[in-house]
DNA sequence: AGAATGTACTTGTCAGGGGC
DNA sequence: GCCCCTGACAAGTACATTCT
């Protein structure tokens, strides 16, 4: 091989939990006389078929209702941005608990009784709905959403958001939409019918109550008529926390390999359903890749100071995780520089800058 | 306020290039 | 120990607007 055929020039990516740095190749194109660092799809391949060669087109695969690791990354680089680039906030919760640095929001969503219709239907009427709705009242931009199957074969939603809102305000607004097909009422049916011993070892039990706080919860159910199923919880996470350990445990679950699926949900309706999405602002985000040498700093020294470093090398490539939070100093400063002003540049606005109260 | 609607723009997926 | 990146295509949604 010519030793000029390539051309090798340091580059560096960075998102917010990690930088890589790895060489852009660039390799010299006969025909246009200068290197190019282009690629070509694919479109078909030939397979020989009894000594001919057919043409196969290539078609895009299913994702049979499993994220793929490539979208599973794009994920978490997603949630890192949003969870970096919130202000943190002083809040209030609904038992008047305060809660201090407040930066992103888990929002689970769940249905309270046996999923009646497709998915891509409980997507379409109901979270679309709802996102539509915290979107306009709440002034929610910055957000990721997945679905999950849960193990009785229901659909439930994971939402991240940078946006604080109340627990009782989502629970009232979720119940709502999924009453259009009748899910509270089934079950309010199904709860009266319950007398206290039953509930507490159906749910008590369940979720490791005494007793006595079984019976509170009965009690409390039955004035309410059973009206308001907790088909939502929410989890607040705070500045400093390590985020990427934490999200991994809420956003995403080891994959068994036998996706469940319900009794509405086949190949053709789930064909093609998104697994998961985020808002544009975020979906704007991407991994920010510099040339090293459009930089006057030394990337290795100011990244090789941070406490946790964690160093992978790989044949092409050299990763560094670190926890930006517990830095200091010039290296902190340098990469919240870049990390803001790419931000920036892409037009994305923490909810607290958009909409200040 | 909540629901419906239309479309411009977005996404997931995969293949493929690179071979220091 | 996890490589990085990109483009192309199909087909979905985010968002503004309108309707009830």
């Amino acid at each position: 091989m010519e030793s000029n055929k390539y051309q090798f020039i340091p580059t560096f990516s960075l998102v917010p939990n990690k930088i890589t740095t790895f060489n852009t190749v660039f390799r010299f194109n006969d025909y246009y006389q200068e290197y190019r660092n282009v690629t070509k799809k694919k479109k078909y391949i030939f397979e020989n078929k009894d000594g001919v060669n057919v043409k196969i087109e290539l078609k895009r695969k299913s994702h049979n209702l499993k994220i793929s690791d490539n979208a599973y990354r794009t994920m978490q680089k997603k949630i890192n941005w949003l969870y970096y680039l919130s202000i943190p906030s002083k809040q209030i919760t609904y038992n008047k608990k305060l809660i201090y640095n407040f930066k992103i929001n888990f929002i689970t969503l769940t249905l309270p009784s046996k999923q009646q219709s497709c998915t891509r239907d409980i997507n379409e009427r109901f979270l679309n709905q709802f996102l539509t709705e915290i979107r306009t009242r709440f002034q929610v931009t910055n957000y990721v959403w997945r679905l999950e199957y849960q193990k009785n074969g229901n659909v439930h939603y994971h939402i991240v958001t940078d946006v604080y809102i109340d627990y009782f305000a989502l629970q009232s607004i979720w119940n709502r939409i999924i009453e259009k097909d009748g899910y509270v009422t089934e079950y309010s049916n199904k709860m009266k019918s319950l007398s206290l011993s039953e509930y507490h070892n159906i749910y008590g039990i369940k979720n490791k109550l005494s007793f006595s706080e079984s019976s509170k919860r009965y009690a409390k159910g039955c004035a309410e008529k059973w009206s308001r199923p907790p088909t939502v919880d929410t989890k607040s996470v705070v500045s400093g926390q390590a985020v990427a350990g934490y999200l991994s445990k809420y956003f995403s679950k080891s994959d068994d390999n036998n996706t469940i699926m319900n009794e509405f949900d086949n190949d053709d309706n789930t064909k093609n359903m998104r697994l998961w999405y985020c808002s544009r602002s975020l979906s704007k985000l991407n991994t920010i890749s510099e040339y090293i040498e459009a930089y006057d700093y030394d990337i290795f020294k100011i990244v090789s100071k941070a406490k946790d470093l964690k160093k992978f090398v790989c044949k092409y490539a050299t990763i560094f995780y670190f926890n930006i939070s517990n830095m200091t100093g010039n290296g902190r400063k340098w990469i919240d520089f870049i990390l803001n002003d790419y931000a920036t540049k892409m037009g994305y606005l923490p909810h607290k800058l958009a909409f200040k109260t």
